[in-house]
DNA sequence: AGCACGCCGACT
DNA sequence: GTCGGCGTGCTC
């Protein structure tokens, strides 16, 4: 027997090795395999099976790692998809489909030392009067960790060999699991009513469901038909969760499992706690396993192992949960499915939510892409008849939604002489709510205290000396930084230009740290904090100040986006949005959509208890659309105007996106070779129609932690085409060594 | 990815 | 004559 394997290297070829007969029972499709190259060796993938080689005579399998197949036949088969689509070496795309943990060589195990006291007459074995007192200890417990033994008897562990000696127990050393959310308690949930929207997309959801499981059922030697993906666009606070608990147990009915995603920063305990409680049995064991990166190696190993081999078959995490080996799969879940961290940004540069819309194809599994503000990329599809739509318009206690109103900034200027912090509307709406004792949220999307520091004399700039970008100025820690690579310098105290020295360098543009010097003086006597990644310098201080704000003790919180996902606390009647037009000056074509995710995300934080909610947006764009449409909870109205601009300009969803990168530390280089691949392209694809290729044009942040980077941008009717040829006319390029060129298929990020 | 082989310039 | 630069090709 022979095994074709595929490399950890990226060889671009697969190499043949005969089984040896003791590792044939363990060998199979997917199995991780040690092999002989030349004088090393290396770890691999089986690939395929086969009687013999076309080799002359191949070496042998070294060793597999564990008894089953780590790589599942559908998830290889995800992994092709990928390198193809993603236009990436077959072999990156079997590295992101193993977690690290489980890919090593040496299994991740964790043994334990565990007695059993034997059950017998202890009289019969002569033991001592302590041992037969420990014997008792051991026996109460039936089966315990060797160590605990040890500290509640107050024993050594020769008396336990003694005792193992005379028969009275076992010491046996077992898989000890690790468990991360062990000190979550859980109280188990049950059901929650649902409304009539809730149980209308409840039901179609079930109904495809089944669907699925008839034709699985049904099904012989023809592949599944696709299933349904279903859009679900719910309101913030419309109860979107409960719909997918409900699906999913429906999963656990049919004798299948789930797969759920969710954005990274929402993976705190309390989401994982809230699926959790909801699918443990009585002793608590829950069927739930977690996978995402503050994990432990340890424990992402162990959690992994609980989903292939069938103990948990729920699998919730981050992006990469995408290729937990669940099976049989009867649901994927993708929630917030607008979220752009579900894109990850190295090779392989897939999208979570598109790799799990795939999957459910591949699998005939039912997918649902949960969101209150659905990517235009989703609902495009719902009116491209891909995905079906689903809509829960109220929230689910029947809240209303809050009141939104606009300030425009540019008046407030006139009438306050100088541009203000806060408009004379959201001030006095502040002041209220401090006199009422309810709490407000603060959102603006800088860190920091200020975002530039300049001379007004010579027009100097403090920028960052690995990146194109200005350094922030952040006041408590008397430092300027850079936001892009991290680089910290002091502060310096005159212009540091040499003809200039001028003692009067200014600090332009606001952050939060400002934000809340300001609030300070203006209300002393409030309870202010701040929420952002320089205030949450340990992994703790997230869940105290979360639990503070939802106890009342804090009176008013600003943030970034931290706070924009997800919270939901009753007594926050009032949210602030203190620069809503920020994030629409990005060099970007999505600048637009995520303002207006943004706006209304954060929006959704108010009025989620008895009180009404009121929104105040500060901006001096008052009537860009982003901010208009998003003031009047229309997504429709967005999508519409949306699309139409996208349409014209053949942007995404309605063309198709490739971004070529070329990256190195000489820019000359990087744009010398930026101009040759443009011409190699135009030169093979004269003839291509539908094709636009735009640059090379320096990225918008040209340079990013000392590497210069240049942009050709692709845009097509036909992106899948458009991948596989680009691998192939690609590979056959050569570029300076130092220059590098990444290839993004769908790219999220072109900053 | 490494490690060999191999073909040209500057040294003991 | 030899040491060593790194381009090209191979590893089952």
């Amino acid at each position: 027997m022979i095994a074709r394997v595929r490399l950890d290297i990226t060889t671009g070829q697969e190499f043949d090795y005969a089984i040896p007969a003791e590792l044939r029972e363990w060998i199979e499709i997917g199995s991780r395999v040690k092999v002989p190259l030349g004088g090393r060796q290396v770890m691999g993938c089986v690939m395929a099976l086969c009687d013999v080689s076309p080799y002359p005579n191949p070496r042998s399998i070294l060793k597999v790692v564990g008894q089953q197949a780590l790589v599942t036949p559908e998830v290889l088969t995800l992994a092709r998809w990928i390198s193809d689509y993603y236009c990436c070496p077959l072999e990156i795309a079997l590295k992101s489909v193993l977690p690290q943990a489980v890919r090593k060589e040496r299994e991740g195990w964790k043994y334990q030392l565990r007695v059993r006291a034997l059950a017998i007459d202890p009289p019969s074995l002569s033991l001592t009067k302590r041992q037969a007192e420990i014997w008792q200890w051991a026996q109460a417990r039936q089966d315990m960790p060797l160590q605990e033994l040890l500290e509640t008897a107050h024993a050594t562990a020769e008396t336990l060999r003694k005792m193992e000696a005379k028969g009275a127990v076992v010491i046996s050393s077992e898989i000890a699991e690790r468990d991360p959310y062990a000190r979550e308690h859980l109280l188990p949930t049950r059901p929650l009513p649902l409304n009539s929207e809730q149980a209308e997309a409840l039901k179609q959801i079930l109904g495809s469901m089944d669907a699925a499981r008839e034709r699985g059922a049904a099904r012989a030697a023809q592949a599944p038909e696709p299933a349904t993906t279903f859009l679900l666009h719910g309101v913030t606070g419309s109860g979107k969760t409960e719909v997918y608990l409900q699906a999913i147990a429906h999963a656990l009915e049919q004798g299948g499992g789930a797969i759920v995603l969710v954005p990274e920063i929402a993976l705190t305990p309390q989401t994982v706690e809230r699926f959790k409680a909801r699918f443990c049995s009585g002793t608590l064991q829950t069927q739930v396993a977690v996978l995402h990166s503050h994990l432990s190696a340890g424990e992402r190993h162990d959690e992994w192992h609980k989903i292939r081999q069938g103990r948990a078959r729920i699998a919730i995490g981050a992006r990469s949960a995408i290729f937990a080996p669940v099976s049989p799969l009867s649901l994927i879940v993708v929630d917030e499915e607008h979220e752009q961290s579900y894109k990850q940004e190295e090779a392989p540069r897939y999208h979570a939510r598109d790799v799990a819309v795939m999957r459910g194809r591949l699998e005939g599994t039912t997918v649902v892409l949960g969101s209150a503000t659905p990517s235009l990329e989703s609902y495009h599809n719902v009116r491209q008849a891909k995905y079906r739509l689903l809509e829960m318009r109220a929230r689910a206690d029947d809240k209303k939604m809050p009141v939104v109103r606009v300030v425009d900034m540019r008046q407030e200027t006139h009438v306050q002489k100088g541009t203000p912090m806060f408009s004379r509307k959201l001030a006095e709406a502040m002041r209220q709510r401090l006199e009422k004792n309810e709490q407000t949220m603060l959102f603006l999307n800088r860190r920091g205290y200020s975002s530039s520091l300049q001379c007004p004399k010579c027009g100097y700039v403090a920028g960052c000396p690995h990146c194109s970008v200005s350094l922030t100025y952040h006041r408590h820690e008397q430092k300027l930084c850079c936001h892009c690579c991290g680089y910290e310098t002091t502060v310096p105290q005159v212009c540091p230009t040499d003809t200039c020295r001028n003692p009067e360098i200014r600090y332009v543009g606001l952050g939060t740290e400002k934000v809340e010097e300001t609030l300070a003086k203006m209300f002393p006597r409030a309870r202010i904090r701040r929420m952002d990644s320089d205030s949450m310098k340990r992994k703790e201080d997230y869940r105290t100040i979360l639990g503070d704000f939802r106890a009342g003790k804090i009176d008013i919180l600003i943030g970034t986006q931290m706070i924009a996902k997800g919270l939901h606390f009753p007594n926050v009647t009032l949210v602030g949005i203190v620069y809503a037009d920020m994030s629409l000056h990005i060099p970007d074509f999505r600048a637009s959509e995520r303002t207006f995710q943004l706006l209304t995300q954060v929006s959704g934080r108010a009025g989620r208890g008895e009180v009404e909610g009121e929104v105040i947006i500060q901006a001096f764009t008052p009537f860009h659309p982003a901010i208009q449409y998003a003031r009047h909870h229309d997504f429709l109205g967005f999508f519409e105007q949306e699309i139409e601009f996208r349409r014209q300009l053949q942007y995404p969803p309605v063309g198709r996106m490739a971004l070529l990168t070329l990256r190195g530390r000489s820019e000359e280089k990087v744009q010398f070779s930026a101009e040759y691949i443009k011409q190699e392209l135009e030169r093979a694809w004269r003839d291509e129609t539908g094709l636009i290729i735009a640059g090379p044009a320096p990225a918008p942040l040209l340079k990013k932690e000392s590497f210069f980077r240049y942009q050709i941008m692709l845009r097509t009717r036909r992106i899948a085409r458009l991948s596989k040829r680009l691998q192939g006319l690609l590979a056959g390029l050569k570029l300076p060594d130092d220059v590098t060129l990444a290839v993004d298929i769908d790219p999220v990020n072109l900053v």
